[in-house]
RNA sequence: CGGGAUGUGGCGCAGUUUGGCUAGCGCACUCGCUUUGGGAGCGAGGGGUCGUGAGUUCAAAUCUCACCAUCCCGACCA
């Protein structure tokens, strides 16, 4: 490519509405422009950077024995109400009506669609398999943000396995983390898996795959000592264990006029971990109580998970409450109630002698035995890990880093095949649902994030592996010489297969280098009179900054080799 | 969906509080001369429905109302 010939709008000031690195950078490199919220056009920079994304991802999931295919991108409302989740998915998905009235989707996600596209398969003899494509999703966000981290419309790479059993499906599934690990690792991205909370997709199992970065969505604990990790979602932590005074023999009542908060609670005497926090939620219209330490965070997404998914959990309005309990918010308890779903965290097994709402304002309980006292629907992991606390693997003080999740992987299980009617003949003569598992990763947004790790002052750093150009060649003047070496070096190395720009620009030297150095072009050969007297160019390294001096002849050949080895 | 902010040539912004002449500045763009190894200098130009609509007024970028869009925080999020 010859740059006077293209078109990469780079701007002198970074964009103003652009918080996120990625975000600004991306659009002042001339890689991406906005359209609307969440919509970006690729331009030519970004597109070819894409392109690099994809082909690393096709030969990693070609290498499992992925075979790829294109599906369609808008569906019939009916697949997505025969697994159920039309109505799950609520507002994230795009509908649209066609001419004839018919309801439609644009796909969010396609595991009905390869799922229904697996119906003809009839027997154990043609498992297992493996099925991708690189296809774009809507996602009708609520708030798309941060330049390509978070948008409405975007590609993902999303493969499909199908298995005759669950062992099966753990073997696809390990090799998907394998590939995963190495597909990150070629984007530069120091990426590790999660255990995961599977939301809406459905599945007992699945890992999501973090990098940390301040633009983040997501909050991970990491164990520094040893390998556990997990979403904040789903992650555990081992507390000291309180050990209570003698229980009295009943609960007592006691007035507690104007207290409304475990704060002021506290300040009357009962300590927060000697409280027990109330919280009234609807899960899909029916009212439930969810109950935690005082000092303890409930965990929203650890309730749903556990209480099978509900399309919509939410905090109970103040009236809600009194509804159901008598009093207002800040005495409510579970002492007595009876009818109404009652989950209580787990760390409250076995303690006594708790302070809790009387379910009647101003009014609270004092010495609480929580076994004896509480009808307990079911025990239940509520409560969101803090920083500090000990793992539970190796007694480590867990962190709890900032993560952007960059890839995604569930043990689906048999829950879209039973509901498509995908089954398979096995070789007893059986009949069972095929065994299935489905793997992401959002293309564009790895891009993004390989910004976010690869960038300094001067702009982005590319990997050898995703640079949009490998190699930017600067003549500095336009003398005959500098130029006849300049464009021999770019012939050379085009012949090599090396992806080079000649940037014959007729601007001054300085916004060259800029340039070249702002789109995060790993290697610049310059080209002038100064080294070429000597028969030499100039050869410097974009991430170290360091330049050498190299001959001319043997310059494209160097320059190869140090692109081959670079990936 | 709740809270906050912004919307003025291609990009970044000032002007709005206190209404008032042909709406400014930097970058970018065009032409000329000079310059030429780290985002050049001088000179001359071109380009704007001031987000949209309604209203108040002799007069609106500026005041009022409604709407739209975008960004940030939160809620939400395979």
């Amino acid at each position: 490519m010859k740059w006077s010939n293209m078109y990469a709008p780079t701007l002198r000031d970074v964009p103003g509405n652009a918080e996120a690195v990625s975000h600004g950078l991306l659009v002042q490199a001339g890689f991406i422009r906005q359209l609307h919220s969440g919509h970006y056009s690729m331009l030519y920079l970004g597109q070819l950077v894409q392109r690099k994304v994809e082909a690393i991802i096709r030969e990693e999931i070609n290498g499992i024995g992925g075979q790829e295919m294109i599906l369609p991108t808008m569906h019939p409302a009916d697949i997505w109400k025969q697994s159920g989740r039309w109505d799950k998915m609520g507002e994230i998905m795009f509908t649209l009506e066609d001419r004839k009235g018919n309801a439609n989707a644009l796909g969010i996600t396609h595991e009905e669609i390869f799922a229904s596209v697996g119906t003809e398969l009839t027997s154990y003899k043609q498992l297992p398999q493996l099925w991708y494509q690189i296809q774009i999703k809507f996602r009708d966000e609520a708030r798309p943000k941060s330049g390509l981290l978070r948008v409405r419309e975007f590609h993902m790479k999303d493969s499909y396995s199908f298995d005759v059993d669950w062992d099966g499906l753990d073997k696809q599934f390990d090799a998907h983390h394998d590939a995963y690990l190495r597909i990150f690792k070629r984007f530069g991205l120091d990426a590790f898996g999660v255990l995961a909370s599977s939301g809406a997709m459905g599945g007992n199992s699945s890992v999501e795959f973090m990098v940390e970065c301040p633009a983040g969505e997501d909050d991970v604990i990491k164990c520094p000592k040893c390998d556990y990790a997990a979403n904040v979602e789903r992650g555990t932590s081992v507390i000291p264990k309180i050990v209570d005074d003698a229980d009295p023999e009943t609960y007592e009542r006691f007035d507690t006029p104007g207290v409304r908060t475990i704060k002021a609670l506290e300040d009357a005497g009962h300590e927060a971990n000697k409280q027990l926090k109330t919280l009234v939620m609807v899960a899909d219209g029916e009212t439930i109580l969810a109950v935690v330490r005082g000092d303890h965070q409930l965990s929203l997404q650890k309730l749903s998970d556990q209480i099978g998914g509900p399309s919509e959990l939410r905090p109970a309005t103040p009236t809600e409450a009194k509804e159901l309990l008598g009093a207002m918010p800040g005495s409510l308890g579970a002492v007595g109630v009876k009818g109404v779903r009652i989950y209580l965290d787990k760390e409250l097994q076995g303690r006594t002698n708790m302070t809790t709402g009387a379910n009647e304002d101003d009014v609270h309980y004092s010495g609480v035995n929580v076994e004896r006292d509480i009808e307990c629907t079911e025990w239940l992991d509520l409560r969101e890990v803090q920083a500090g606390e000990e793992c539970v693997n190796c007694g480590g003080q867990l962190d709890i880093l900032r993560c952007v999740e960059v890839g995604h992987i569930f043990k689906l299980g048999t829950v879209y095949s039973e509901a498509l009617g995908l089954n398979i003949a096995n070789a007893d003569g059986s009949t069972s649902p095929v065994v299935m598992g489905s793997y992401g990763i959002g293309v564009q947004r790895n891009m993004a994030v390989a910004v976010e790790s690869n960038y300094d002052d001067k702009g982005i750093i590319w990997p050898m592996e995703l640079a949009p150009f490998e190699v930017s060649i600067v003549p500095v003047k336009d003398d005959e010489e500098t130029m006849a070496a300049a464009t021999s070096v770019y012939e050379s190395l085009l012949a090599s297969n090396v992806d080079v720009v000649l940037d014959d620009r007729d601007v001054r030297a300085g916004v060259k280098f800029a340039d070249t150095e702002l789109i995060g072009i790993p290697l610049r050969i310059t080209v002038g009179p100064k080294t070429l007297a000597n028969g030499e160019v100039e050869l410097t390294e974009r991430r170290s900054g360091e330049t050498q001096n190299i001959a001319v002849d043997a310059a494209a050949a160097t320059v190869a080799e140090m692109v081959a080895a670079a990936k």
